[in-house]
RNA sequence: GGGCGGUUAGCUCAGCUGGUUAGAGCGCCUGCCUUACAAGCAGGAGGUCGCAGGUUCGAGCCCUGCACUGCCCA
């Protein structure tokens, strides 16, 4: 009779085949949904030892497609919250995605461009609309691929930077910080991007030397005809709005000119010779001009002298009105007709090389400008008014190890901890406003009448201050990172006090990469220490300051490169993209690659060469499960009833059990341990090469070669024995599985589905336990490793004296310890290692075709000639290598020092292996002389 | 200029608080289409751990200097 529910493998693995499909699955059945739990709920976790195991998905930008680094991301989080989703934890991943101020705005700016459109034609609401219109339209495209990957998200969780909610978190929080007193509007010198209008924080500039010059400059001294200053400059364009001009007090080369008046040249304006300790002698002539409103040390300067300032540019870096004759150049059309003016009169002086770090937008790589504007800031150093920490002390509190030496939030690796610190440190107030349309638009509104500032919950309708009704609200936005900043608390629902806040809040976990760790990092740090502080923990109680942190680990991912070690760019033409690579070879083996070169602190090499292994280890797995289901099928035609009720438990295996048995479900355990202990610590590296070794290493290339000799349908077999041996193999291979679940979540759960017959226990094998690990029969292993050693020994000699593969040949053993493995496991070593008989011998093997270990002395009976010459070669070097371990030992063991100073246990090794070695070399010696 | 990494097999990388003969994958060589898998099986070759000193009974690992290289910040 035919089963329907039989399954027949295709032969080979095609990920295509089934990845998509399970893909909609998990998304359909809201699998990897977490209701909020109820009071109660969360102590009972505990108690059972379980926990609650939050991560935050780092908001991908709307504009985003997926590359290798997000994919490298998800794959960690994936493989981390679905072991500890399977270990039992409430696991909740949150997916989302950010508005991304400048980069959609210019995403859509750039559409509207190719459609002859500009921005400021169409007006600043229907600009937002179009946005909106995109972000509806493709904004969802990266979730889109995240959803393909199979990234075990709660979708229905799943938000956006400027959903309703969490914009009345910004709004919240800004009002908040503005009452507080560290919120501060106020004119200083910004990084100005002019192509994109707006100001940037010092984090959005990108710093590239390069070869300019440096340009001296004579500045006439008034009243004195034929005297000058000479000032070294590498903006001179910028002279225009010079206000002084600046030596330090202790050069004594300009200790004459102190106090006396120069007359700017083009301008004529006549301007002061200052003294300032901040000028550096050595750098270009000792002189520097001062232009306040073009540099921020100038402008610093400035303040400190009380010097004007004069602002010669416009928002694009035009030159304006105050420049003069210059008006309307841009900025580097400027500086050579300058050079040029300058040059017809005579004073320009000695022009240099010099290499100078000019700063470029981030995001459109335009030279960026120091601009004096007008920008609203958060002031992070300030302490407030109730004399509480600042917000960066409570940000380097949270990270710094308190008085026991724990710390709140601990980094992986830990040298990030140190850059954070430093960083964190010397931080500045930063700029929160952006001069764009797209994004959280500042609740504050300037009075008309009074011209004094209402910042508010709720939209005003009158002046704070005079009551005047003609008011009119802030143009500028907030910086993106204003409101990701604030995720950790807004996503559960603050400022509301939610159920969801004391259930969730920290989160356990967020996974990044470094270079987001100011920008995000850092800002999710402050603001959610800052917030939170204020929030009752659960239980109604002040909350700690290891409570109030946004998470207690961060675990700083590392940068996929090319397989050339290159940073991946789109200049460079070497991106790879993952959905491409993917298609190729299944998101299993792509992810397995991302874990398997997980090593933190280390980058990727990308290589598709390795991806190409781990295909192979599907395919490998694959057609694992197709011996087992077609012996399944054979003991079903043979009449063999299986137990299937111990399916889904870790197997065990007692002294009644044979060898590979008992072994197999030590090494399972093992590499279940492994596996904890490496996730556990972030090694995916580590974790991925266990389940990989544990699979194709023991379990097909040992465990299943060996079982065939049990599963034997005969009417003459012993039926019990075959029977166990299928009911093991099945339930090692289901908790296999499960172990490699978090890693290949598609093929696992296609071939998991394929074991229960599509009877499943579960919706998903995700949704059952991580393999438990139980204690290790370390003697099994022992006595296996053992059949093992001679099997190989066997193996390679068989080849070393040209026995045919297809030829079984006798063998002599003598074990030189307790061989019972090798009498009680006969016929294991002959199918392994393709032996007819074995001979057990107690005296010493004469002849050729020996092989020795310290366990045992093997020799292959073969009348095949051996090859002498290589045999010799053979023997001379191993003999060579074994004087060397023996010199080695004997150096150590003859220092009365190490005898007295090393520990017993390494001593008494060195020892063994000294006493073994000489067993060897006379073996070796012996073997040698014998072949003449 | 300040800071942080890296240098281990042909390639890409592991190597835990210093401890017995330094590992993996890929590649390479040899032999096998052994009815789960040639995306496979079996056997093998290949490393003075960047250089020079030092500490130690003992150094790939700790210290100092140097060389090369990458990144971050200013």
């Amino acid at each position: 009779m035919e089963n329907p529910n039989r399954r027949e493998l295709p032969k080979a693995y095609d990920p295509t085949a089934i990845e998509d499909r399970w893909a909609e699955y998990w998304v359909r059945e809201r699998l990897f949904h977490v209701e909020t739990p109820e009071a109660g709920v969360i102590e009972k976790l505990r108690a059972a030892g379980h926990d609650v195991f939050t991560i935050l998905l780092p908001p991908p930008n709307v504009t985003g497609r997926l590359h290798m680094g997000h994919m490298l991301n998800q794959t960690e989080m994936d493989i981390l919250t679905r072991w500890r989703r399977m270990r039992g934890d409430l696991a909740l991943w949150l997916p989302g995605t950010d508005h991304a101020g400048i980069a959609t705005q210019m995403m859509v700016e750039r559409q509207l461009a190719s459609e002859g459109k500009k921005r400021q034609q169409m007006g600043r609401e229907s600009f937002v609309e179009r946005v909106w219109e995109w972000k509806r339209h493709y904004g969802g495209a990266i979730l889109e691929q995240m959803k393909r990957l199979g990234a075990s998200v709660d979708w229905s969780r799943e938000y956006f930077t400027m959903d309703d909610n969490l914009s009345v978190a910004v709004r919240e929080a800004f009002v908040r910080l503005y009452e507080q007193g560290l919120i501060y509007r106020g004119a200083y010198i910004v990084n100005w991007c002019p192509r994109c209008q707006t100001a940037i924080s010092d984090l959005e500039v990108a710093h590239e030397e390069q070869q300019g010059k440096l340009w001296e400059i004579r500045y006439p001294v008034v009243g004195a005809p034929g005297e000058f200053l000479t000032v070294a400059t590498t903006r001179p364009e910028t002279m225009l709005g010079d206000v002084a001009v600046a030596v330090n007090p202790m050069d004594e080369r300009y200790l004459p000119l102190h106090g006396k008046i120069l007359k700017l040249p083009l301008v004529g304006r006549e301007i002061p010779v200052i003294t300032d300790d901040w000028v550096k002698s050595d750098f270009g002539t000792g002189a520097v001009k001062v232009t306040p409103a073009h540099d921020a040390n100038d402008f610093a300067m400035g303040q400190r002298h009380g010097l004007p300032q004069i602002n010669v540019m416009d928002e694009t870096a035009h030159m304006n009105a105050e420049a003069g004759t210059y008006a309307r150049l841009d900025r580097y059309a400027a500086r050579k007709r300058v050079l040029e003016d300058l040059e017809a009169q005579g004073l320009l002086g000695a022009v240099r090389d010099h290499v100078n770090a000019i700063g470029k937008c981030d995001r459109c790589k335009t030279v960026v400008e120091p601009r004096l504007s007008t920008q609203w800031f958060i002031a992070v150093n300030k302490q407030p008014k109730d004399g509480g920490a600042s917000m960066a002390e409570l940000a380097i509190a949270a990270v710094k190890a308190d008085g026991a030496g724990e710390k709140a939030i601990r980094f992986t690796p830990e040298n990030y901890e140190k850059i954070y610190l430093e960083w964190m440190t010397n931080i500045y107030d930063w700029c929160i406003s952006r001069q764009l349309w797209w994004g959280h638009r500042i609740p504050a509104w300037h009075c008309v009448a009074c011209k004094q500032i209402t910042v508010a919950r709720e939209d005003p309708a009158k002046c704070a201050h005079c009551g005047s009704a003609e008011i009119t609200q802030e143009t500028d936005v907030l910086d993106t990172w204003f409101s990701s900043g604030l995720l950790p608390v807004s996503v559960f629902g603050w400022p509301r006090h939610t159920r969801n806040f004391d259930v969730f809040y920290p989160t356990q976990l967020l996974v990044t990469g470094f270079d987001i760790l100011f920008f995000w990092v850092a800002r999710m740090i402050m603001l959610g220490c800052w917030f939170s502080q204020d929030e009752p923990a659960a239980d109604g109680s002040k909350r700690a300051l290891k409570d109030t942190v946004p998470f207690r680990e961060v675990y700083i991912h590392a940068l996929v490169r090319d397989a050339e070690r290159q940073k991946m760019s789109k200049t460079k033409g070497n991106v790879i993209d993952p959905i491409e690579i993917v298609e190729r070879y299944g998101t299993d083996a792509v992810r397995f690659t991302l874990a398997s070169m997980a090593s933190p602190g280390t980058d990727i090499a990308f290589s598709e060469a390795r991806t190409e292994g781990y295909r192979a280890f599907a395919n490998k797995i694959w057609n694992a499960a197709r011996f087992i289901f077609m012996n399944v099928e054979k003991a079903r035609e043979a009449g063999i009833t299986l137990e299937r009720g111990t399916l889904g438990q870790m197997p065990a295996a007692g002294e009644s059990d044979p060898i590979e048995a008992r072994w197999i479900v030590a090494e399972l355990n093992h590499a279940a341990q492994e596996v904890d202990e490496a996730l556990a610590t972030y090694r995916f590296d580590d974790a991925a090469n266990a389940v990989y070794q544990f699979f194709w290493g023991d379990f097909c290339d040992w465990y299943l070669e060996i079982v065939k000799l049990r599963l034997d349908f005969s009417e003459a077999a012993d039926r019990a024995a075959t029977e166990q041996a299928l009911a093991t193999l099945l339930q090692t291979f289901e908790e296999a599985l499960r172990l490699l679940s978090p890693f290949m979540p598609f093929l696992t759960e296609e071939l998991w589905h394929a074991i229960y017959e599509d009877d499943v226990p579960a919706k998903s094998i995700a949704l059952t336990r991580y393999p438990q690990p139980a204690e290790i029969d370390e003697a099994v292993r022992r006595d296996f490793a053992r059949v093992q050693e001679l099997i190989v020994a066997v193996r390679a000699l068989r080849k070393d004296i040209g026995v045919e593969e297809k030829v079984a040949a006798p063998i002599r053993v003598r074990a030189t310890w307790d061989g019972l493995p090798f009498t009680a496991n006969l016929e294991v070593i002959q199918r392994l290692a393709r032996v007819s008989t074995v001979e057990t011998v107690t005296g010493a093997l004469t002849g050729s075709g020996i092989r020795s270990t310290p366990n045992f002395d093997v020799q292959v009976v073969y009348e095949r000639k051996v090859d002498a010459a290589a045999e010799r070669e053979r023997l001379t070097k191993d003999l060579a290598k074994q004087e060397k371990a023996l010199a080695a030992a004997e150096r150590q063991l003859n220092n009365p020092a190490f005898l007295a100073k090393a520990p017993e246990a390494i001593v008494e090794g060195l020892r063994k292996q000294e006493a073994d070695t000489r067993v060897l070399m006379e073996k070796t010696r012996k073997a040698l002389e014998e072949l003449g």
